[in-house]
RNA sequence: GCGUCUGUCGUCAAGUGGUUAAGACCUCGGAUUGUGGUUCCGAUAUGCAUGGGUUCGAAUCCCAUCAGACGCCCCA
């Protein structure tokens, strides 16, 4: 008896409050049977996809599978976790993701990471594997988990999905173009449309470095106005002063001489001209898209082409797909040069503008009183490619029958007067319509 | 890490200080011993996230904790 009680969380004195009240009520020792243990949740920021909604997550899925495959891309799959120093090298450690979100364990004296993003993993695993000894370009994709510790909200898990590619050892613009290409047509292939397509260049190490030097020295004198997260990143990473959303920040922003330097096409000639190159190869494509000077992404490892992909239907959190080109990066990773440029979509925010997919229905439910013929027959319908379901717990015909109607396109009747003339009854559900066939008929009816 | 709002059955909910906590859907059983999807009947919360407080009396008021939603930051 006491060890039935120590097996339950005493300390969360409601359940054992109310175990008491039974145990005083009933005054007998028989009573912690109708004691319920406690239940686990699910954790934070992570959800179960139950099935009625895996239909999306599968279409999803074989759609990347589909158009990927169209443009030459192979799906690779590297583990959940690595060593975090190859996110702190990797996506850099200037970085919120970096900083304050990683889900970062010990082991064995080593320290270990969840991954919260797949381009560093994929490197790694280009690196370790030799793949830059492989003819140019190296085209792959990906799935899967990503964890973050952020606080939750719409559109923003702790553990979430994304569906990337990154194609790598070709600098030049054509690569960012099909790159942007693809992602379109998976997006078009999923059937959304009306989202936005945002560009913009951050340039090269060397004519970034000047305009940040540049946009330092005209708002040193704002520099006591500016709200504080500004001035952390007027230390850290000047580029993200742009899009700050505070009101005397934007104000600032929008002085003529601060703006003239923000606005200013910083970018040297070899930058430009590629920049120049991906729009008319957008332009080709027939792909819509804006260019935003503010846009700057997250992740240290991104230079020239930045892009991302938004919504109007979904909540803050409105970025459907983020990417760009970061050429500096295999090399930072301790592989040869290479160039590389990917993206990658969060595939609860598309799945949120996805319509959803309904439970596909059984083919056929058996309904008979004799288990040993239904199991016989269902596997034959199986064996054949059909998806079939039969009663197992010995329910009444009519139960049966309410059964194959919410389940099954078509109830096979298999009751003792087919069994003993080998046939089948064999009815639509949709129109109530009824055959009585010979067993080796019912393939071609159902 | 910060802010706002919200926690009543598996789900959606009514209830805003008074005794046994509506209703609907789902599920299960029956009407119906071989004909479902319609209909009818029945079953299902010793309790209102958890803990404490105020009160003769709390789902209802107060406090704390936990959880969720949304927003900020950041990102997909």
């Amino acid at each position: 008896m006491l060890n039935k009680i120590k097996n339950f969380d005493v300390n969360k004195s409601g359940n054992f409050y109310r175990f008491l009240v039974y145990m005083i009520d009933n005054s007998g020792l028989n009573s912690y049977n109708n004691f319920m243990a406690k239940i686990i949740n699910v954790i934070k920021g992570t959800k179960d996809i139950l099935p009625q909604e895996v239909g999306a997550w599968q279409k999803l899925e074989e759609t990347a599978l589909n158009i990927f495959s169209k443009y030459g891309y192979h799906e690779i799959r590297t583990p959940i976790f690595e060593a975090t120093e190859l996110f702190a090298r990797g996506v850099g450690d200037t970085t919120d993701i970096v900083n304050k979100e990683m889900y970062t364990f010990e082991k064995s004296d080593r320290s270990l990471t969840l991954r919260p993003e797949n381009t560093a993993g994929v490197v790694r695993s280009f690196i370790e594997n030799g793949m830059s000894r492989l003819s140019a370009p190296v085209k792959l994709w990906y799935k899967g988990p990503m964890f973050r510790y952020e606080r939750p909200q719409a559109g923003r898990q702790r553990q979430f999905h994304q569906v990337g590619v990154e194609m790598f050892g070709i600098k030049q613009p054509a690569a960012d173009a099909e790159v942007i290409l693809l992602a379109v047509n998976y997006l078009k292939a999923l059937g959304l449309n009306d989202l936005e397509v945002e560009i913009n260049s951050l340039g090269c190490p060397t004519c970034r470095e000047a305009y940040k030097a540049k946009i330092k020295e005209v708002l040193k004198p704002e520099l006591d106005n500016l709200c504080e997260d500004c001035r952390t990143r007027y230390e850290k990473n000047p580029l993200r002063l742009l899009d700050c959303k505070v009101e005397s920040c934007k104000e600032i922003f929008e002085k003529p001489e601060i703006k003239k330097v923000i606005q200013s096409d910083f970018i040297c000639e070899e930058c430009a001209e590629h920049f120049k190159t991906l729009k008319s190869y957008l332009d080709k494509t027939g792909i819509k898209y804006v260019e935003n000077k503010l846009l700057v992404r997250g992740l240290d490892y991104y230079n020239r082409t930045v892009f991302e992909i938004k919504s109007n239907n979904l909540g803050s959190q409105n970025a459907v797909c983020g990417g760009g080109r970061y050429d500096s990066l295999v090399k930072n990773l301790g592989g040869e040069d290479t160039p590389a440029v990917g993206w990658a979509m969060g595939m609860e925010r598309l799945n949120a503008l996805l319509p959803d997919v309904a439970v596909k229905k059984l083919d056929a439910y058996i309904v008979s009183t004799s288990p040993s013929d239904a199991f016989e027959f269902a596997e034959e319908l199986r064996a054949a490619g059909k998806c079939v379901e039969f009663d197992l717990a010995n329910k009444k015909f009519t139960k049966q029958l309410e059964k194959a109607s919410k389940v099954a396109n078509y109830a096979l009747i298999l009751g003792e007067d087919e069994i003993k003339e080998n046939k089948v009854s064999v009815k639509n559900l949709e129109t109530s319509e009824q055959t009585t066939v010979s067993r080796d008929m019912v393939l071609s009816l159902i």
